[in-house]
DNA sequence: CAATCGTGGGT
DNA sequence: TACCCAAGATT
């Protein structure tokens, strides 16, 4: 690149294209032209590796195939069907983004940029994924791989997040106006599989010898990153708790913040200086108004989150007395366990669940009314 | 604009 | 193990 001339951009654009002939990924919603399919996508793929989706993209496409089974679905099976994707916020958007186009586009994803990122979930990255890939509109993109590809390629030292209104001009600059769907996917292939965050593989790259950071030798120190924060860590006690019947309580989280509409077993965080039985003994008295005996100890969970570390110390609890109150969630189900399968639980209550299939039902305390009544 | 929001892969 | 990073959006 010796200056802002329209060889050198295309210079890019064609060396890009070929590579991507041969070296592109094989990927599901590249095999459809399906603007809702490709939708589905573009949601799944926020933030999320492309080994990570493809299931549930498949799982979804089988069981939702059309934006109008989507509008319709009810908000526990979307939940369900998002499962383990973590960043539960998404699943919400992509319903609510399917109803609005379903009740007032006719069915219909709008190919308008400016309308599409009013949409729930729809900011100007998927909605450029959206219409490059689904439409081939010449809208450029931003995601992770794009701003690494892009500070490397032009050697901008100022780290991405400081920086995105010059990486949107690259990216909107680059971005070849004839085949912008492919060029887009190309792109992307080209950060995630060639200009790695660590140890990128410049003998594979087709811009390698247009590559202004590797002419100097800086493409392992960009893009520059900022050191990050400490992560606190929390001791969360949980109760599984049985009743008579052999059925556990379990209740649906608030719908806003961590984990929102999630179902989980009840508990919460252990005060300083508090015992965990204690502390389950309080939550669930707290958050449901229910009085408990703590039984013995079930599992040790340990958990990480984007910022939030906790342990899980649970333990089988026994319902004594006490109607459910809705104080601290939304709602509160006592299911078999074969039941549990059906509602959404994060991963850390998955490892709960995993625990309770694999060892045995605790004996129901025989000073609590003797034995197990059988129920039905 | 900084904080929030999950989970799995890779080193 | 302990990080970093991922087809980001929202508040």
């Amino acid at each position: 690149m010796t200056g802002d001339r329209w060889a050198d951009w295309q210079w890019f654009r064609t060396e890009l294209l070929a590579w991507y002939a041969q070296h592109g990924r094989d990927l599901p919603w590249r095999r459809t032209h399906d603007p809702y399919a490709i939708l589905v996508s573009e949601f799944m793929l926020q933030q999320t590796q492309v080994v990570t989706v493809i299931a549930h993209y498949q799982k979804w496409l089988k069981q939702l195939p059309t934006i109008q089974t989507c509008a319709q679905a009810q908000p526990q099976d979307i939940f369900k069907l998002w499962e383990g994707l973590g960043y539960y916020r998404r699943a919400t958007y992509l319903h609510q983004t399917c109803q609005i186009i379903v009740r007032e586009y006719g069915g219909k994803i709008p190919q308008a940029l400016d309308t599409l990122i009013t949409l729930p979930g729809i900011g100007r990255t998927t909605a450029g994924g959206i219409l490059s890939h689904a439409f081939n509109l010449p809208t450029p993109i931003l995601d992770g791989n794009v701003q690494r590809v892009l500070s490397r390629l032009f050697a901008l030292t100022t780290p991405p997040h400081r920086n995105q209104k010059q990486l949107w001009h690259y990216s909107q600059r680059l971005l070849d106006p004839v085949a912008p769907g492919r060029f887009n996917q190309a792109l992307m292939d080209v950060g995630a599989g060639v200009c790695l965050p660590k140890d990128p593989q410049c003998g594979r790259c087709p811009w390698q010898n247009g590559c202004m950071s590797t002419q100097t030798q800086q493409q392992h120190d960009l893009p520059v990153r900022e050191p990050g924060k400490e992560i606190p860590h929390r001791t969360i006690g949980v109760g599984v708790i049985w009743n008579a019947q052999g059925q556990v309580l379990i209740d649906q989280r608030p719908s806003t913040g961590l984990l929102a509409n999630l179902w989980e077993f009840p508990g919460g965080k252990v005060e300083a200086g508090e015992s965990v039985p204690d502390c389950i003994r309080r939550e669930i008295y707290e958050e449901l108004g229910l009085e408990i005996q703590v039984g013995e100890h079930l599992i040790t969970v340990n958990h990480r989150y984007t910022h939030l570390r906790v342990t899980l110390v649970v333990h089988h609890c026994f319902y004594r007395s006490g109607i459910p109150e809705l104080r601290g969630c939304q709602a509160y189900a006592w299911v078999e366990l074969p039941d549990l399968c059906r509602y959404p639980f994060p991963q850390a209550n998955q490892k709960i669940i995993q625990a309770l299939q694999e060892s045995p039902i605790p004996p129901y305390p025989l000073e609590m009314g003797g034995g197990r009544v059988q129920s039905k």
